[in-house]
DNA sequence: CATGAATGAGGATTCATTCAT
DNA sequence: TATGAATGAATCCTCATTCAT
């Protein structure tokens, strides 16, 4: 595996989309698409200019692509949560199983995508209704399903679910963007284990119905 | 050619930098920065790309002179919400005001520059550090402030502030970067005061203490 | 009027399109249309690059405006020459008077513009249409005609005046090719004005008939 | 994977030299030189490009390799044509026999080719050498000789030699350049027989002495 | 001998900026 | 003060050429 002789290109079809895709996703993302160069792209994939042009016909072609791939695993990730709940599992189980599982999801790539979609989706209105349909909709399910269950079971007050996912998903959203824009500047840092564990306490207490309650 | 009224060609050139501004504004929130051509900034505010350099030295200032604009008026208005209490309102009534308030907060050019300024803040370090000295900072003990006194007067369970605040501030910034990104795609359209009642609904029931609490 | 001072550039927008347009034809006619940098069209009218994109959206639109514009004077010169001829006038003084007109013709910029537009009928289908229609049906019409007119009168032979046509413009054209394409290489040079006045010999006896003939 | 006829292979490897040059022949009179990918060239010869530098050593000579194997058939079958005139044949008779193969001269690839020499005579002066040294002389001493002859045996008019052949070989040249570029946009086409047929008329009458000439 | 992934210089095009008017 | 023609550096993209396989 040592490369002994340093020669002048490697021959890798199968890893250089991937490559130049994370290339891509952290420029776009620090940057911005426009201002973000070609050449920068490839640098940071470790190819030229024209390697990237084998692969993806135009920037923007590598942009979609940048985004479609990055928002898979993120979609998998959270369904994969979602599907362990089982008809015995009591709302309040599930609605704490999302919060400890916020801070690692916060964590994720997910954010940088986040700020990144919403950066660009006036550029790119395919890539904007691909996000809504194929992501938000299907975490407003996700979620909205969960709120709409407890409700239904009795064990949560009666909410406006879709209302509620915006409650629930805003502070996760607002730390993500958070993270990957202002963190660097702000002092003290803040804790985002402390920001989910405020969430569940405020959550927990707001939305879950006590035996006392009417 | 008498100029009638030579004090109108006075007056627009008093004028002509908020024309500009706003125009700047509208194309760097749709485009972002990068992807905004000084000459439509120029046609939408009705003036010559030369022009536009007669009151600013370049594009990058241009947009310095967006955000610091555009904040002030947001940043005035968030103090005038909150002078209002006074010693003896009780803090859940601040919270019901703060609620009440978000609505018109969140469809106000705060969500479009909150946009901007998330997705230029890489490019623009001093841009970032000034949001979040001025902006970020200031709400946080405003809101945080709030929330603490509640706290200290026994009046809110015992919380982390600072915390709090993402909690609550969370779904109002959720819900307006949503309005100017993604609204156009969604279907059914969210309503923004249902958002604003059920936050405040869980957020009541989760933060402020009852008779019966420990 | 004199320049007294070396400004950097002049406002001269009225004379750019043509100055530019001058100087595309003799770069794309000697070098065809792809091998001619638009760097060196600029430099060659005087201007930048940026002063080209000024006045023609892109490089194909700059040829197509190259072609239309030669062609033009070309058209007007050839019906100029074909509208002195009266009914009076016998078919063979008509023939005799292109003939005499056709030196001057081979001199002009026709020959360039004809050896462009064969390079580039290929690529430009809209041109070669064009050529077709605008210059070619013309000539043929003209040209046609004329010997129709000597052949119906009893002054010519009776040939396909189509067939004639080729037969008539055929030399001419290949002198224009000639002189742009291979003089540069000949020797010894030929001589235009010999060539038009055997074609002149040749097509007097062989056209026109004599008072003998049966 | 056994290779059943091996001389196949063998076959191939000396096949494809003109296998590409046939190709870049199609591709470079259709587009020009410089518009003609060597990609194209490669999938039209049905090899890839790297192949196409096995045999040639870059573009350019590719360019020359064409002209000069396209260029010899030509030549040989014009000097054949030639041969066949013996001392006592008519000068008349060796007209009449040119014009008799003027058709399938034109309809040859000859057309193809004089269209290519002359779109690209300004890049490749030493193809324009080449070719007005070995083909063009040839072709004048060819047709100038014999009108020479035809005028020393007071057979023909006294005309210059050299300038009847321009008059000659134009209408030929003017069709084999037409069939390449303009017919398809033509309505109705021509007819190349009876254009060689009128230029027979014509020549014949202008050209060859009748008895009764002074 | 043949391939095709990778290269990188070169060229079309854009656009922030300048400046004569 | 305002204009907009002109600039030229920056950037996307192409494609002839190389070379590991």
């Amino acid at each position: 595996m040592a490369q002994s002789a340093p020669t002048r290109w490697q021959r890798r079809k199968e890893a250089r989309p991937k490559e130049i895709i994370d290339a891509a996703f952290t420029l776009f993302t620090e940057r911005g698409f426009s201002a973000s160069r070609l050449d920068e792209v490839a640098a940071l994939a470790g190819v030229t200019k024209g390697t990237v042009y084998l692969y993806f016909p135009n920037k923007e072609e590598l942009f979609k692509a940048v985004v479609r791939e990055t928002i898979l695993p993120n979609i998998a990730q959270f369904e994969a949560m979602a599907a362990q709940a089982s008809d015995a599992t009591a709302s309040v189980e599930i609605l704490l199983s999302i919060f400890r599982f916020f801070p690692q999801f916060i964590a994720s790539p997910a954010g940088a995508l986040l700020k990144l979609v919403i950066a660009e989706a006036g550029n790119f209105p395919d890539i904007a209704r691909f996000f809504v349909e194929e992501v938000i909709q299907r975490a407003r399910q996700l979620l909205g399903g969960m709120i709409q269950r407890g409700i239904e079971r009795g064990e949560f007050h009666p909410v406006d679910p879709a209302s509620a996912v915006f409650c629930l998903f805003g502070p996760a959203a607002l730390t993500m963007l958070w993270r990957v824009t202002f963190a660097a500047y702000d002092d003290p840092a803040i804790s985002v284990d402390r920001i989910c564990q405020t969430l569940s306490e405020i959550f927990i207490g707001g939305l879950v119905r006590r035996d006392g309650d009417a």
